[in-house]
DNA sequence: GCAAGGTC
């Protein structure tokens, strides 16, 4: 049996497709694992690495004192498979075969995934024959030449592949985890250093100090505008920019009639055609879609997944010749592109664009078939195909030509000059929207020809700091400086973000992606520079042409590490102190408005609030609403009053919820309870916020002398205010205990959420539980809640006002929660409940109930209900015993008075029915049961 | 719990 292998699912298809020709072929899957089988013949894809390299078990504890992070750096690495399901099935079916091919992607990685195969096949069988298909294309000739002439793997160049992953994992490792302890981070903001991630936000930082330390500069542009005719034209002064301002006001001042033109330059320029997308270009152009490259992605996977286009992971910027590009334009017939796939089919250049890059193992991204709006879906998804497919219009369609004009004219003695260009020939711009081409169409002009100055223009202008990077622009970079791979740039990015190393869109440093930049430069410079990856690439060349081994550029590599860690063991506690320090920083908002100490952003469990750190000798606070809103950060805005930063919550999946200045939000929330206090006015306010009373709480919990002391004001009058303000807290507290009890007993629903009841309730008077307890209907409803609503509100209101009375009253709180059970929680009817029936409902002794109801009953003023011996009650319900009735209706009849065989038999049965509930039939049932029973 | 590289 011959078993082929390839990297990927797809690929093992479409090569099983090739080989079998007229064979039907038989395709199984298991989960992740499919095989495709005809003839003597299997092919298989992989999920790219199907083993992982880690250290071996003593290492996973990063806290252990024998194994520190340096030990990292000669510690064993192991090969654990990652695909079992993957690796099983492959071993199986290794074991019955004679031949193995190996056709993963014809690169470096492909080599490597190719020798993890080898070595799983080879370790359940031993003798088996395995070589090598390369191809650079996945057709049918390729395929079946490449299965025909395979080769042997070359273990040189899979070697190469291996020493990065090796490199990779102890550089990256070892010195994540020495950052990490040393600035005591836990498992949820560790402090993670790569290859690849480290120099790519070593360039985003980079960038910000330029633009923090850009000095913008003054610059002065002149134009003029002249008439032609009733035409009126913008020229430029020929100088461009001038720097120096004397120079643009003389010449500005030197600009006057006569116009005359004084030279008319017509020419032709050729704007040529863009190139075949590669992942970087298909990355940029989604982002001028708006879309992030990780997004962009993620949808160009699923296109590719569904179909619609080829392997969105590729170098290369050449169409294969294999790739049949008429063919894949006819392929739009009858869809929405149809007009403009005829059309380059009809102006077809001679040979597609190319690009600079041309690779083996993939095309460039194209369309494999034609997708509709409807079948797509996503309407961003539908973006990207439509600029897929546009791309691949426009890399056939002839360059475009342009004409372009310049005139040259003096104002008096002063040059000015205009340029227009107007399209000719529109080429592939006709089916490519995404550059535009703005036409600037000039009149005629003739040598000698003279003008009228409408008007002129001196513009101050400043030099702009650079920009900083969007995703594209970044992985444009990553790209020129060989940082990570077309499969992995985006992923780096998202990693940046996950880490808090980098924010916003164009992407800028976090404090923390700052600091760990600055220690790394300092320590460890050569994991934060670019060049690391040449050096390695240049070694991998190395070991793949057999000049070098991979041991000799491990153990250099490995070196070189060591000494690092010299330098930064020696240092641990001033990188790690200094980490702190510095990342603290954001969670420091500004000075405290008492102490003038940092105020910072503090956090316990779920909830958050911004502290003095001068705690306890300040204890200056505000609050914020709990972490499950989102967490609370700085901003970069600073309040131009208090001098404090602006704090947001940021919720995953949610809008940003921007508290502004934190200070400022917490007068303002405070404000509406200082207003409370008789006489308060806003002046008022402003006064106490003055002498750092922001808070009614502050206020009501002040000694009098301190009050005086402070405002200046007489002893009766801070008393009243104190008095006031304990007056007002009072009446919040049951303000808020009422939003408490709304926000559990009615439903929000769109538009009327649980504040916007309660502030209608405050609205009409109505505070607490116990007014609501006694609100009108018609009030509750005009608060927005239905009837029924407002009926199960005032029931439970008044349960719970029952409930505190009954409790006031002297009823122990275990025994009441069995009344309350019972449904007897309001006094009037639990004392007229009949004493044996509480007994049967709640278990409680007969005694001791009627003990309670008679304490509560000479507190509101009433008989109790007539009072049932111990022994009565005992010997009656015994009675009742041989009936068997069920423990609910016993209460139910207990409540009626019917606890013993005889009161039952002596029973009215139709007022036993009114009262109890219970169904007339059963009721004399019972009765006739109970004269038989008893005898008599 | 670390990296970067495959692929889904």
């Amino acid at each position: 049996m011959h078993l082929i292998i390839a990297e990927k699912n797809i690929v093992a298809e479409r090569i099983a497709a090739f080989l079998a020709g007229k064979q039907k072929v038989q395709t199984k899957r298991d989960g992740v694992a499919t095989e495709y089988t005809f003839g003597d013949t299997i092919v298989m894809g992989l999920r790219g690495h199907v083993v992982e390299l880690d250290f071996t078990k003593g290492y996973s504890n990063w806290r252990s004192e024998e194994h520190p992070p340096r030990s990292l750096i000669h510690a064993d690495i192991e090969k654990h498979p990652t695909e079992k399901k993957i690796v099983a099935l492959m071993q199986k079916h290794a074991r019955k075969a004679d031949r193995v091919t190996i056709a993963t992607d014809f690169d470096t990685e492909g080599e490597l995934i190719g020798m993890e195969a080898f070595e799983l096949v080879r370790a359940v069988n031993k003798n088996v024959s395995v070589d090598r298909a390369r191809f650079s294309a996945i057709t049918k000739d390729e395929i079946t030449k490449a299965i025909d002439e395979a080769q042997s793997i070359d273990f040189n160049l899979a070697k190469a592949g291996e020493t990065r992953q090796v490199i990779d994992l102890v550089w990256g490792a070892s010195l994540t985890r020495f950052l990490s302890i040393a600035a005591h981070r836990g498992s949820d903001s560790i402090l993670s250093v790569g290859r690849v991630q480290s120099p790519t936000l070593a360039m985003i930082v980079d960038r910000e100090k330029e633009i923090e330390a850009f000095v913008p500069e003054k610059y002065w542009m002149l134009s003029l505008a002249a008439k032609k005719g009733k035409e009126e034209l913008s020229f430029r002064h020929a100088h461009g920019r001038f720097t120096i301002k004397s120079e643009a006001d003389a010449a500005f001042a030197g600009t006057k009639d006569p116009l005359t033109v004084t030279e008319v330059i017509t020419g032709k320029k050729t704007d040529k055609a863009p190139t075949p997308l590669d992942t970087t270009a298909l990355i940029v152009g989604a982002g001028r879609l708006g879309l992030s490259a990780a997004s962009a992605m993620n949808r160009a996977e699923d296109l590719y997944m569904r179909g619609f286009i080829s392997y969105p992971r590729t170098d290369n910027t050449v169409y294969p010749k294999s790739l049949n590009l008429r063919q894949h334009l006819k392929m739009f017939a009858g869809g929405e592109f149809e007009r403009d796939a005829n059309m380059v089919l009809a102006n077809m250049r001679g040979s597609p664009t190319r690009g600079k890059k041309e690779t083996t193992d993939h095309p460039p991204v194209y369309p494999t078939s034609k997708g509709t709006r409807q079948e797509i879906g996503d309407d961003a998804t539908w973006k990207l195909y439509e600029f897929i497919v546009r791309r691949f219009f426009a890399t056939l369609s002839p360059d475009a030509e342009w004409k372009t004009l310049k005139v040259n004219m003096t104002a008096a003695a002063e040059p000015y000059t205009i340029t227009g260009g107007r399209l000719t020939v529109p080429g592939w711009r006709a089916v490519y929207p995404y550059s535009k081409a703005e036409e600037t169409v000039l009149p005629e002009f003739t040598v000698g020809e003279k003008l009228t100055l409408a008007d002129k223009l001196c513009e101050e202008k400043e030099t702009q700091p650079p920009a900083r990077y969007s995703q594209s622009r970044l992985i444009q970079r990553m790209e020129e400086l060989g940082l990570g791979t077309k499969s992995t740039r985006h992923e780096v990015i998202s990693k940046l973000i996950g880490r808090k190393y980098i924010e916003g869109n164009p992407m800028k440093p976090t404090i923390v992606g700052r600091a760990v930049t600055e220690s790394l430069e300092q320590f460890a410079g050569t994991i934060t520079a670019p060049t690391m990856t040449n050096t390695l690439e240049e070694h991998m060349e190395e070991i793949a042409a057999g000049t070098k081994t991979m041991n000799a550029v491990l153990t250099e590599s490995k070196t070189m590490l060591s000494s690092i860690f010299d330098d930064l063991e020696a240092n641990k506690e001033a990188i790690g102190q200094d980490l702190m320090d510095r990342t603290i920083e954001g969670q420091t908002v500004g000075p405290c408005p008492v102490c003038g100490k940092p105020l910072r952003i503090r956090r316990a469990g779920s909830s958050q609030f911004i502290g003095c750190s001068g705690y306890p000798d300040c204890t200056f606070n505000t609050s914020l609403p709990p972490a499950t809103w989102g967490n609370a950060v700085r901003m970069d805005e600073v309040c131009p009053i208090h001098q404090l930063n602006h704090v947001q919550l940021l919720r995953k999946g949610a809008p940003a919820w921007k508290i502004g200045c934190p200070l400022c939000s917490h007068i303002q929330t405070n404000a509406e309870a200082f207003r409370m206090l008789p006489g308060m006015t806003d002046a008022g306010i402003e006064k106490l916020n003055k002498v750092h009373i922001y808070a009614i709480s502050e206020l009501a919990g002040m000694s009098s002398d301190e009050l005086m002391r402070r405002l200046s004001i007489a002893r009766p009058e801070a008393e009243q205010m104190i008095a006031d303000a304990e007056n007002v807290l009072a009446l919040l507290r049951k303000r808020t205990e009422l939003k408490k009890f709304i926000s559990a007993h009615v439903a929000p629903r769109r538009g009327r959420g649980h504040s916007k009841v309660s502030n209608a309730f405050f609205s009409k008077g109505i505070v607490d539980v116990a007014g609501l307890s006694k609100a009108k209907m018609s009030d509750m409803t005009s608060s927005g809640l239905s009837e029924a609503e407002a009926e199960t509100l005032l029931s439970e209101a008044r349960k719970v006002v029952n409930i505190a009375k009954m409790k006031e009253y002297g009823v122990p709180t275990v025994t009441l929660k069995k009344y309350v059970a019972a449904g007897c929680e309001d006094p009037a009817v639990f004392v007229a409940a009949n004493p044996a029936g509480l007994a049967l409902a709640t278990g409680a002794s007969v005694t001791t109930i009627c003990k309670h109801q008679k304490i509560v009953a000479e507190k509101i003023g009433v008989t109790p209900a007539e009072a049932v011996s111990k022994a009565s009650f005992d010997e009656g319900v015994a009675t009742l015993t041989p009936l068997g009735i069920e423990p609910e209706m016993l209460a139910s009849l207990g409540f009626a008075g019917v606890y013993s065989c005889d009161l039952l038999k002596k029973a009215n049965i139709e007022k036993l029915a009114r009262q109890t509930g219970i169904d007339k039939e059963i009721l004399s049932d019972l009765k006739s049961k109970a004269k038989m029973v008893c005898g008599k």
